[in-house]
DNA sequence: TCGAGATATCTTGATGTCGAGATACCTGCG
DNA sequence: CGCAGGTATCTCGACATCAAGATATCTCGA
């Protein structure tokens, strides 16, 4: 099956035979793939009445454990945005009743973004939502070719998420 | 190597042992992965005056040959973005010189984008630029990894390009 | 103890994107 | 021929993001 990086590639190799355009065929293919994730994902979040990246945020606190709180820095290292990013998000999230802020009792500088009880239940069931869905998108694959694409990936991330960049 | 996800993974068994959360071994990496490459193509294009958005137009229009032109439609398709943002940066790129508006000879609701000269040269350059810098990225990996690394997200992607949505 | 530099978060202004609707034009059926 | 529905592009307002800078606080060596 042809996909829309192939003709692209097919059509530097027309139009530029002197390079070598062989990183496109990996690289270019994350691109759009990820790019065509958050359109699904949108729809897929829509069913709870959640964005994106409300999801995002809700989950990495989720994630965190009971009492659910992690500070904005904390935050920012995980979902790969600004600060200033951070904290409009904390701001909506905190008026729709589901994060609060509360202060850091060990740094005055700082503060916790705290879950609510409601905002726990809207992260639990989204996920849920999102990895039925995901679970088709990875249905042309085996359960062995997950692994090792899981694995390639890995090797490309790895350095990013690592060497502080 | 540990990367982020493997962390994210790690934290949903604990947290929610309950859900098979395994696609999130591979999407969320995609994700993840896509994420750094916006920004180390941001980085890589502002040597060459170009934002990631500017080499995405010029590129498609320098990829379709001689006369690198393309109707603001076919311009959609290959960059995922909606007709209002389309427009926006035709509107943009023209004012820089790098592209300008041609009427379509065959119907008059339609708009043909060519490129300019000056446009095809900065595009041929932030190319370049950018495969030299893919290939660093890429030098993870053996050059059977990446074949079949590329075949394996062909898959994926496969469906999204070839049914409309 | 003091001060320099690091750190955590927030503020601000500019900008790019989206989505829905508007406009103009084309196509094909009756 | 005329009209209904489809298509191509643009307009507009709302909004999320970013980058850079501001402020408050912490840390640690002299």
């Amino acid at each position: 099956m042809e996909d829309e990086v192939d003709r692209l590639v097919a059509a530097w190799r027309r139009e530029r035979p002197d390079l070598d355009v062989e990183p496109l065929e990996v690289l270019s293919r994350v691109s759009r793939l990820a790019r065509h994730l958050d359109r699904a994902r949108r729809t897929a979040f829509a069913e709870h009445g959640l964005e994106p990246w409300e999801f995002d945020v809700l989950t990495a606190l989720r994630r965190a454990g009971s009492p659910y709180q992690l500070s904005p820095g904390q935050l920012l290292t995980q979902t790969l945005v600004t600060s200033g990013t951070m904290t409009n998000r904390i701001d909506r999230l905190t008026g729709k009743g589901l994060v609060k802020r509360l202060p850091d009792p060990d740094d005055r500088r700082g503060v916790l973004v705290r879950l609510t009880d409601d905002g726990r239940d809207r992260a639990d069931q989204a996920l849920a939502g999102l990895l039925a869905h995901e679970r088709e998108l990875l249905a042309q694959l085996t359960s062995g070719q997950q692994t090792e694409l899981a694995a390639l990936l890995r090797q490309l991330v790895a350095p990013f998420d690592n060497i502080p960049g």
